[in-house]
This record gives C-alpha cells, structure tokens and sequence, in this order.
DNA sequence: TTGTATGCGTTATCAC
DNA sequence: GTGATAACGCATACAA
C-alpha cells in the first residue's frame, strides 16, 4: 500500500477520509451532512473510505463549535428525587423530550446548583415546580441563552408557558359552591406563582377559606397536616386543595378517622394525574400536560431560532369525580 | 478612545478580553481557567475588562473542542413516562446527578431513538429498567463512548453495575418458607436481567412457583393480572412479587376481593421504595439505590479519565414487614 | 457538482 | 509570570 503512513492510535478525522477517498475537506463533509448535492459516486466513495478507516461520522464537538450550537436544552428543574415525586411533572417532560427528541436536541436535567452554567445550553426550560429560584438566571440571560418558564415567575426576558389556574381553582370552587358548600378549608403549596393563582382563583368564590396548611405535592406531609387539621373540631364541609397528590392524601386521611368522602367531606384536587391506588375519583382540575410540554419545547426551539415568541396560557378543564358531593344537611 | 473599531453587535470574546486589558491571549485564558498562576494585579485587568466588555466567561462550545470533551453523560431510561413512573428510578437517579453535578457534569436524558448518536457524550449510563434495546449501542461504542450499564444485560466493554437480585429473591423465599408457606405464586417483570435473576432466586427456594403472569412495574397492570389470578380457586398461601408497585397491586386487588393480608395471603415485594398511600408494611427486598446511583456515576466519571473500572455488584437486605405472615392452617 | 480557503473561540505547548 | 503560535475538527462562503 502506498500513501503516507498512518498514525494507528488517532482516531480518523474528515480529513483523513477525504485523503482517503481522494476528494476535498468540503466534499466529504457534505456527503455527510447532505447541506448541498454530492454525486451518488462520490458519495459511495466518501463513504466506503469512513468505513474503512472506522470513521464514525463528524465529531459533535467541532460541529457545535463551527455552527455555534450544543443541540442540548437544559432543563432546571430542581433535585430530582423531589422534582419527579409529583406526578404532574412526568407527562409534560415527557412531551418536552419527545418534541425535542423529533429535532435531534437532547434534554439535559439541571438541578439549581448554577454550576451547569458552564455548559454549552442553547436555552434552558425553568420547571422548578414552584421552587423559585434564581440561580443561574442572571448568568444564562448574560450569555444570551433564551428562557422558557413554566408556570413560573416574571422574569424579564424569558417566554411563559403557563395554565390558567386561576379559572381552573374558581371553577371546582364554584361547583362545590352550586353543592351547597360555604365553609371550606385548603390545603395550598408553596410559595409560588401556581400556588397564588389558585388560592386566588379559590378565593374569588371562598374568601374565608380556611388553609390548613402549605406543604410540597407529597402524600405524607399533607396526610400529617390534614390530621392536624382534623383533630380538632370543625364545620368545615369541603377541603379544595392545589394538588391531587394533596387531595388523596386528605381522603386517605380523613377515611382514617372515620369520615366519609364525600358524604361528611368533600375533596378536591387539582392536576389531573392518575391515582389509580386510590379507588375514589378525584374532583379535580385537569391540565392539559403533554399539551403544556409541547408548547414549552417549542418555544425553546423557536426562541433558539432566534424567532419571537408569545406566551402561552393553556387552559384547564373541571373534572367532576366523586370525591365531591352535594353537602349534608 | 484609540484601538481598532468595536463591533458592538458581535459577543466578545477572549481575544478581545486580552486587547482590551493589554495582556496575551494566552494570559486572559489562565485567569480564567486558573491553570497556571497569574499574578493578581493582571488577573484583575483581565477581569474588569472581561466586564465592561459583557464578556461572560469561556465559550463552553470552544473549550469543548479543545479539550475533547462535552462534560455532559447520556442515561438511557427509554421513555420518560415509563422510565419515572417506576419509583425505583428516581433515588437511583437522583444520585447520579448530584455525583456528576459535583464534577461539573450534566446529565443528559436519552429516550432509545438512537438520535442522540449525533450528540457529544462523555459517556453513557443505560438504566432501561428492563427494556433491553441496543439502538445506539453500536454507535457508542464504534466512537469509543465509555458505557455504564445498570442491571443490564452483559454488553462487551460496558461497565456494570448491579445488585444481588438472586440473593434477595431467594432470602425473601426463604423467609417465607420459614413462615410455613409451601404453595406460592409470582408476578414477573418483562423479560430482562433483573426479572430473570429475581425469578431464579425465587425458584431456588419454590421451583414451582406459579407465575400469575408478567407486566411492567405498574400498579394497573399488575391488579389486572391479580385480578384475573384470583377470580379462580387457588391454593396458594402467598404471592411473590418483582417490584413493590406491583406487591401494592396484589394487596389492594386481595383486598378488594375480601382476603386479608397477611392472614389469608402473603404478599411479599422488592425494592424497598415508599408506598404511603398503603396502609401497610410491605415485606421486601431493599436495594441500596443512592449507593447505586453514585457507584453507578463514579464508574462513568472513571470511564471518562480513562481507568480501568471494575464492575459492582450491591448487596440487598430483606426487610420484614406486615405483609407477610405465618401461613394458617 | 467539486475544490479552496477561512474561521468558530478556546486551551496547551513551548519559549521567553 | 507572560507571550507567540499551533492545533481541536469541522462547516460554510466563494470560486471554479
């Protein structure tokens, strides 16, 4: 064989198969990408010569620098163990990697450490869940990175993606209203945008609803406060609450004492995301999730585009299960 | 204001860093990478002109391509919906993030669509719960991407990381053969590593073991399956399940038929994972998932320097709770 | 349809 | 402690 002696333990380059192929750097690297038309001949040989020299394609690295981009989006959406404990936040990230996944970008997940500031992002998606954290907001608009929130605070510059909560909390409020209910209590979440919408949306109908408590989506703290609740007298006849992880917990828990949903109590959550352990329909509001998720990496795809983009607010639907009933007299 | 003309519209870079603080290009570089001492009257110009140049620190894509490196780990975990619907996934994972974060690394989530070849991995963790695809195997390891492989099955030049299935399935057998228990039945996962593994540790201790059927890790299809199992007489004392969800199916569907667990059937799971909404212990098989997910990430970060890295097998610990009991006569 | 020539923005190697 | 210079591997504008 003739030709220059090969260095055995570099990994080949596009340039070594264009030598190989005997056409140009330009050829080879468009029968690769496709960008522009290359005769099926060359093509074949361009291809032929990668494969023998184990050439596995362009190398990511050097592509992402010459166009500029990672093809990765971050995701920020705080500790994993405590991000993907609600159920609500599966089917919407599922939409968003499918969507993502379509266009050939990866989902990267940040936690809020703002150490993945020294990653290569070409935009981040905020769903923190309520955590509302800066972080690394201040670096990623620095750097020009664009930004969608999910249902998340204000911040300047970053697209919104959000739900109407606030109907959605007055409309299940309104029917525990037209149920007869007058004296309710809530069980509300965090400190957060969600979390005021829907007291708000709550309070347009209940004004004097008591809160029994605030508490992340989980079953075992809002059981806890729920039994606090319940352990002293009340006249209490409906407990709304902002969540269905919340809303179970509240059934299981006054079940546990003796009560009768919804006959002594009425219930009602908020999401929409199945509890099949509870064999009890919730009353609840549905979220439109995968709906939520394509929108949101959509944005993400636009806005890395370069192209302007509008907030979005999607609506939510009441779902009448039967965990509310018409109140006993 | 002397010096070449700015364009303003164009993001700074390091060079200009350098020119506008009067110091090399390679000076800039070391203040802010830190890789070399520089003297801190310099480090200081370096910086303030890095500020009132709205330069924003090292392009990420840049150094990348310098370096060879993405900082960023792929986790194949299939689709996310099924991928997190199983509350296995979660601590294990959540461990391997904070690992890699600690390192400076992201975490990248990988459906199966084997799209993700285009994307630059430092390396890859294949956690498919099960579901035993190649797709991008080929791939990875052709552009010699270190692989990590979790309960999987034995791909060459992949690192792997396990727990003792056999073990903990045959101490939970034998725990309740202790208990007088003679005539059992099993609910399996799909075809996979664990499953195989799981089931001959049972049979080691039941060989006949009645298997009442095989789903994924899902409390719906595993009631199903109880369902279906039950509707017919059976003499079986108690059921050996592959995963806690579905040990929680076989509970309430035994329930909702009117046996009391564990008086008229043993239900016994693996796992280990919280199941509040259950008013009962289960006995299981705890698997050690934190130690997994960081044995799991350490081996990838290993793999990445280039070392060489042995594989890991965790031990498990059979944890007796009021699920099972002594089998009456 | 193919080839030539730049430059993406760094970091690393060397000399000073 | 600092500076000049050479890659890193590719995609594109442009010329042929």
């Amino acid at each position: 064989m003739s030709g220059p002696i090969r260095q055995p333990s570099r990994t080949p380059t596009l340039a070594d198969v264009a030598a190989a192929a005997g056409v140009s750097l330009s050829t080879a690297s468009l029968a690769f990408s496709g960008n522009k038309p290359v005769s099926e001949a060359t093509r074949g040989r361009v291809l032929s010569a990668a494969g023998s020299l184990g050439y596995t394609g362009p190398n990511p690295l050097a592509r992402n620098l010459r166009q500029g981009r990672s093809g990765v989006v971050g995701i920020a959406v705080g500790p994993l163990s405590t991000a993907f404990r609600d159920p609500a936040a599966l089917p919407m990230m599922d939409a968003v990697s499918q969507v993502l996944e379509d266009e050939g970008l990866g989902l990267l997940l940040m936690g809020d450490s703002a150490e993945h500031a020294r990653l290569p992002l070409d935009a981040v998606i905020y769903q923190i869940c309520g955590q509302e954290t800066w972080a690394a907001y201040d670096d990623l608009v620095a750097r020009g990175v664009p930004l969608v929130v999910v249902e998340g605070p204000a911040w300047p510059g970053a697209t919104f993606i959000d739900i109407d909560h606030r109907r959605g909390a007055a409309e299940v409020a309104t029917h525990l209203h037209d149920l007869g209910h007058r004296r309710v209590a809530t069980l509300t979440l965090q400190e957060s945008h969600p979390q005021r919408e829907r007291e708000a949306g709550l309070r347009e109908v209940f004004p004097d609803a008591v809160r029994i408590g605030r508490c992340v989506s989980d079953l075992t703290a809002a059981q806890e406060l729920t039994s606090a609740f319940l352990s002293e007298p009340t006249d209490v006849t409906a407990v709304v609450c902002q969540s269905d992880v919340q809303a179970a917990a509240v059934v299981i828990e006054a079940r546990r004492r003796g009560l009768t949903v919804p006959d002594d109590l009425s219930v009602a959550g908020f999401d929409g995301v199945p509890t099949p352990w509870l064999d009890l329909e919730l009353t609840t509001v549905v979220q439109p999730f995968a709906e939520k998720g394509r929108a949101t990496a959509t944005a993400a795809l636009h806005r890395i585009e370069g192209e302007a983009v509008d907030d979005v607010v999607l609506p939510v639907t009441l779902h009448v299960g039967a965990s509310t009933g018409r109140v006993s007299t």
